[in-house]
DNA sequence: CGATAATAGTTTGTACACTAATTATCGTAC
DNA sequence: GTACGATAATTAGTGTACAAACTATTATCG
């Protein structure tokens, strides 16, 4: 045995962490984001559509990695605050075209002062975000592979 | 402005991974542990019971970062399909005095072949789950020191 | 052309996750 | 010993998150 480090109880942990390394995240927007009237899914659905709209639910599926299930009410909430519109596709009636209202648009201005607020909140530099993200990404490109 | 690494979309990568790697890795557990009929969060409750029973619902939350909000409706689920036991302490019967059955402590076994299962499928060597964790922790510290 | 397969969203059902409000119990101070 | 503040858990309400079933539309094959 020796005093190598054991790979079950590790893992146990990283798998802790994850999760409430995500939950903490998240709960740092939180404050951040309900003045405007946003929950974190639906701020990283205004991103996608600041990005590039208009967007399919498919589309906006592959980029979030979530299921249609889960952004089809979503959608509809950000519809009833008024920063999106949702509109069947003319050419193929089975896609919805997702595109931002005047009020959706106007709120990038306001959504533009989260991520220095976050990462001041973080007290995190610049090396160590590299450095998770990198981690970040190795994860979920294994979990990814093997996924479904 | 030159081509050095913007902080501010990089933030939003790391928070965005951070969501996902989370729910990847969920999903990961899912297929091994439906069998056993838990749940991930659930998971990590007996994980918490098998090192140290009884606790209380509070003392579950401090360990989990979990809302006693949360936790309520999960334990009283567990008790259902018979892995705990909810009784009220003897001494103060505010708190809740959360145990194993003998069903509980036998899931133990079935339970370890869980995350050598998980390493496998990541396929990520040692010291690349050590340097996330590295990771993970820095940003839970960081988003709990600011934290309410 | 018409049956069938494939695709895009929605709905349903179960289970988190958090905030706020509520209930029950305990400790303390008067 | 009773009123009061603190503590522990539950409940209510909203919003993800996923799997599975369902609906509507489009594409394809015979």
């Amino acid at each position: 045995m020796s005093d190598m480090v054991d790979p079950l109880s590790l893992d146990r942990q990283v798998c802790f962490a994850l999760a409430i390394a995500a939950r903490n995240v998240v709960g740092l927007y939180r404050p951040l984001l309900e003045p405007m009237g946003l929950t974190h899914p639906q701020y990283l659905v205004m991103l996608a559509l600041w990005e590039r709209a208009p967007l399919s639910v498919k589309e906006l599926s592959k980029l979030l990695r979530l299921d249609p299930g889960t952004l089809s009410p979503l959608l509809k909430r950000l519809e009833a605050v008024g920063y999106i519109r949702r509109r069947r596709d003319s050419q193929d009636q089975r896609v919805l075209a997702v595109s931002l209202t005047p009020e959706g648009l106007a709120l990038r201005d306001e959504a533009e002062k989260v991520p220095p607020a976050i990462v001041k909140r973080l007290g995190m530099n610049l090396e160590e975000l590299q450095e998770l993200h990198r981690s970040l990404t190795r994860v979920i490109a294994a979990a990814d592979g093997t996924h479904h």
